[in-house]
DNA sequence: ATGTGC
């Protein structure tokens, strides 16, 4: 694969063949090592071949293997000549992030770790298949969680108003329709808001351990010592149907549409089209679930601590400082060749930084620029930074999401036969609860890149600003 | 990621 140097930390695989756009990697020279060991490039090159995208096919240094759009990658189309994918989004819509800060400070609380993991791992249905045995939406309800989203849950008393001002989008993607969504979905859906799931997704407490933009941290009220909580989920098995659904409905239409396709993976509609717009209102309506669902987590994240801390009231002492998607699709106006244009941008495995002054970053961030929250693995750290102007215009406003694998679930699971991960974490100071020992092996650190070369090279590159490192207390996994 | 696998 021919890359061509940008400068130290974008690369760019020029133009060629069915190629539409140029495609663009954002990584030191030393990451392109580990990028260069999968399909991912050739993803990215497939992309750049979609009708109507816009700019370039953008790829993360998180970037890695994924169904037909690369995980890390980021691609805008134009509304009237471009598609919407499945692919593009990826199989959890609305994975995302949602930090949580609080007023207490590790030093004092500490010797409580365990109690409080236990505690949220009690309260807190985790794993593959879990659901809630106290909560059955009926259609009504589940309806609101799709219109709504996480105003929803704050109208059954989950959390308050205050909270839907530190979320992306408030919460809440206009134009879901929940007609759009399956009866099947909907099955898989209603007991599932409020819990965890499996994979690389958590509930993490962890410490600032350094503050680089010291403006930023105080405006996001975070300070050295200082206790946090990360949730990482997202639209659980509601979100994964409604993918399937339309994967389904879009393999259809490009045939229909006459759409060549390098990769059936890459399945699409004209944004415009019926099978488009439906893809869209279901997508939307699953990403709201996501976002009610990291709402009601949260709440009972509060009761948790509170109840084995014995603080309180918590919905006082711990608030959310941000919560953000990197599995979205969304219309956004962006600059194309000096104009403003209206695109459907898709993320996968890529987090929006929009930059400060930009009217939809809350206005309690206006003068810092969007908050962007970027989970490691669970032995070493995570970052907190900022979206810049010049995300806004290179990469649509985006920024990396995570630290990205390194090793597939089975070779890591293979590396750690005969090692106690969570007893390693464990001696590390860093607790550790699963649903099952194999998710833990398949967690491992050793299974992912280091999240903080990752940061650094968005940081260099300069398309978000490092803000603080989190590191790991204590964690529970699926 | 996922009532994990045809």
């Amino acid at each position: 694969m021919k890359l061509e140097r940008v400068h130290d930390y974008a690369w760019r695989i020029p133009k060629h063949g069915r190629m539409n756009v140029d495609g663009i990697i954002y990584s030191s020279e030393r990451m392109l090592n580990d990028i260069r060991k999968d399909e991912s490039l050739q993803q990215v090159i497939n992309v750049a071949s979609l009708p109507g995208i816009v700019g370039a096919s953008l790829a993360m240094p998180d970037i890695h293997w994924g169904y037909g759009f690369p995980i890390g990658g980021v691609a805008a189309f134009d509304i009237d000549k471009g598609i919407i994918s499945p692919g593009g989004v990826g199989y959890d819509i609305n994975c995302g992030v949602r930090l949580l800060r609080t007023e207490l400070e590790v030093r004092d609380i500490k010797s409580k770790t365990s109690e409080v993991i236990n505690q949220m791992f009690r309260d807190i249905p985790t794993g593959v298949g879990s659901h809630r045995g106290d909560l059955r939406l009926n259609k009504d309800d589940l309806d609101g969680v799709l219109v709504d989203g996480a105003a929803w849950a704050v109208s059954q008393g989950y959390g308050n108003a205050d909270d839907l001002d530190h979320i992306e989008a408030a919460g809440c993607i206009q134009g879901a329709d929940p007609d759009c969504v399956s009866d099947r979905a909907k099955k898989r859906g209603c007991n599932q808001p409020g819990t965890l799931g499996s994979g690389n997704h958590f509930i993490e407490m962890q410490e600032v351990v350094e503050i680089y933009d010291e403006q930023a941290a105080n405006v996001m009220g975070l300070f050295p010592g200082q206790l946090t909580i990360t949730i990482h989920t997202g639209s659980r098995g509601l979100g994964h149907q409604v993918c399937e659904d339309h994967i389904e409905v879009m393999l259809k239409a490009s045939r229909k549409y006459g759409i060549e396709l390098p990769d059936k993976q890459l399945c699409c509609a004209p944004i415009k089209s019926d099978e488009g717009k439906h893809y869209f209102a279901a997508m939307a309506a699953a990403a709201n679930f996501a976002f009610a669902n990291r709402q009601m987590i949260m709440h009972w994240v509060r009761l948790a601590i509170e109840k084995s801390l014995q603080i309180g009231p918590a919905d006082h002492c711990i608030n959310p400082i941000y919560d953000i998607a990197h599995n979205i699709a969304k219309f956004e106006e962006h600059h194309v060749g000096g104009v403003s244009k209206r695109l459907c941008v898709h993320r996968k495995g890529a987090t929006r930084a929009f930059p400060a002054k930009h009217p939809e970053v809350p206005a309690c961030y206006r003068a810092i620029g969007q908050p962007v929250l970027i989970p490691g693995d669970m032995g070493r750290y995570s970052f907190v930074l900022v979206g810049t102007d010049k995300a806004m215009k290179e990469t649509f406003g985006s920024s990396c999401h995570g630290a990205g694998r390194v090793m597939s679930r089975h070779k890591a699971k293979k590396a750690c036969r005969g090692r106690d991960i969570a007893r390693e974490l464990e001696e590390q100071g860093i607790i550790v609860r699963g649903a099952s020992s194999g998710t833990i092996a398949e967690e491992a650190p050793l299974a992912y890149k280091d999240v903080a070369e990752v940061v650094d090279c968005v940081h260099n590159a300069g398309i978000a600003k490092k803000v603080v490192k989190l590191k790991p207390l204590g964690v529970i996994k699926g």
